[in-house]
RNA sequence: CGCGGGAUAGAGCAGUUGGUAGCUCGUCGGGCUCAUAACCCGGAGGUCAUAGGUUCAAGUCCUAUUCCCGCAA
């Protein structure tokens, strides 16, 4: 029978990121994607609605079974993988961490794709810390799950350099492609007996650059005395969500599309945060090195839109302040 | 039924206690200018989201529906 040589394996992820990874395992012709695991459903969304998880969704255009138990750490869970024996788990973005009675049914083990070149930023949000601490390349890495936090051995790895404006949108679109593509190489080699797993090398990436930290609303409140280039990078981290913002007149305000300029010594009087020139081009304002033009912006209840637009029908003047 | 804002000209907005629908920009035509994204004059462009209701009269008040967005998760 074909199935004889057909490995089975269990998906787990939650976001859009995990989707392309999901569908490109579907399509392997050695495997046997028979089941996904991801997230409850959960309310969300403007009215609250139960929503389900776009791997639910992926899964269900597929007739994959789904499993969304609300803590995989449960004995009647494990028990139940243990009934599916995969011979191979993946996880991509799933949002939960596996205890080591799971990592340790599959055969092949627990494979992870990672949003950065490890064993730089581990964690919950690599892309967006990346692109905020103004890195210049990042990649994706596959690797085989231990108990710690992204700290298994690495499989394979791709480079992708950030260009200079690229948003989190961009490079989440590119990560996840490229991931999907990293993790069929990565399963193939693995099966195949191809592939050495190599311990992370902590020493090759700065300490502070090793982990990167949940987002919160929090982290997008631009704060003016950063440099303008600082809040450029902030800005392009957390589009399109959840947005960098700050607050002008009383309102807040997200801010989307921003350029850094240098320093205007004719505005050294200014305070961080005041308007120093509006025009149809952007609004400029100072901070504390250079100057930040803003772009695109969004008024609470109301589109983005670029600055033009917004200047057109709301009144902004020189001296207003973002805080 | 989580809270709230919104839908008016191509774009962004205003529209007073119901009484002929406005502003800025764009667009088109003309003028000025060495020239212009500048300036001047003129024009076109709206079934005011949809469906009902109240009224002599509804963008405005009432009800329902659709769509967009902010907060909160």
């Amino acid at each position: 029978m074909m199935t004889r040589n057909k490995k089975k394996a269990l998906f787990m992820g939650t976001p859009d990121f995990a989707v392309p990874c999901l569908k490109k395992l579907c399509e392997m012709e050695r495997l046997d994607v028979i089941g996904v695991v991801t997230q409850p459903d959960r309310p969300r969304g403007r009215g609250k609605k139960l929503t389900p998880s776009p791997v639910k969704e992926c899964a269900a255009e597929k007739n994959i079974p789904v499993y969304q138990p609300e803590k995989v750490r449960t004995e009647s869970f494990i028990e139940e993988l243990r009934k599916i024996s995969p011979d191979i788990i993946v996880v991509v973005a799933f949002g939960q961490i596996l205890p080591k009675d799971i990592l340790d049914i599959p055969d092949f083990g627990c494979v992870n794709v990672h949003a950065s070149l490890l064993p730089a930023y581990r964690g919950a949000a690599p892309m967006q810390r990346c692109i905020m601490n103004g890195e210049l390349k990042t990649g994706v890495t596959t690797m085989m799950m231990d108990v710690g936090l992204d700290t298994g051995d690495i499989l394979e790895q791709a480079e992708i350099d950030i260009t200079r404006d690229m948003t989190l949108a961009e490079l989440s679109d590119k990560l996840s492609m490229m991931g999907a593509d990293l993790l069929v190489s990565t399963v193939n080699n693995l099966i195949d007996g191809k592939v050495t797993p190599k311990k992370q090398d902590n020493s090759s990436v700065a300490e502070n650059a090793r982990y990167s930290p949940m987002i919160d609303r929090e982290t997008g409140h631009i704060d003016f005395s950063m440099s303008a280039k600082s809040i450029h990078d902030l800005c392009r981290a957390l589009d399109s969500v959840p947005g960098a913002f700050a607050s002008v007149n009383g309102e807040k305000h997200k801010i989307w599309k921003t350029i850094a300029l240098e320093d205007n010594p004719s505005c050294a009087d200014k305070k961080n945060g005041e308007i120093i020139s509006v025009s149809s081009d952007g609004i400029a304002v100072k901070t504390g090195r250079g100057i930040i033009e803003i772009k695109e912006i969004q008024a609470p209840g109301k589109k983005r839109m670029s600055a033009g637009d917004y200047l057109r029908g709301h009144s902004m003047t020189v001296g207003d302040v973002f805080v």
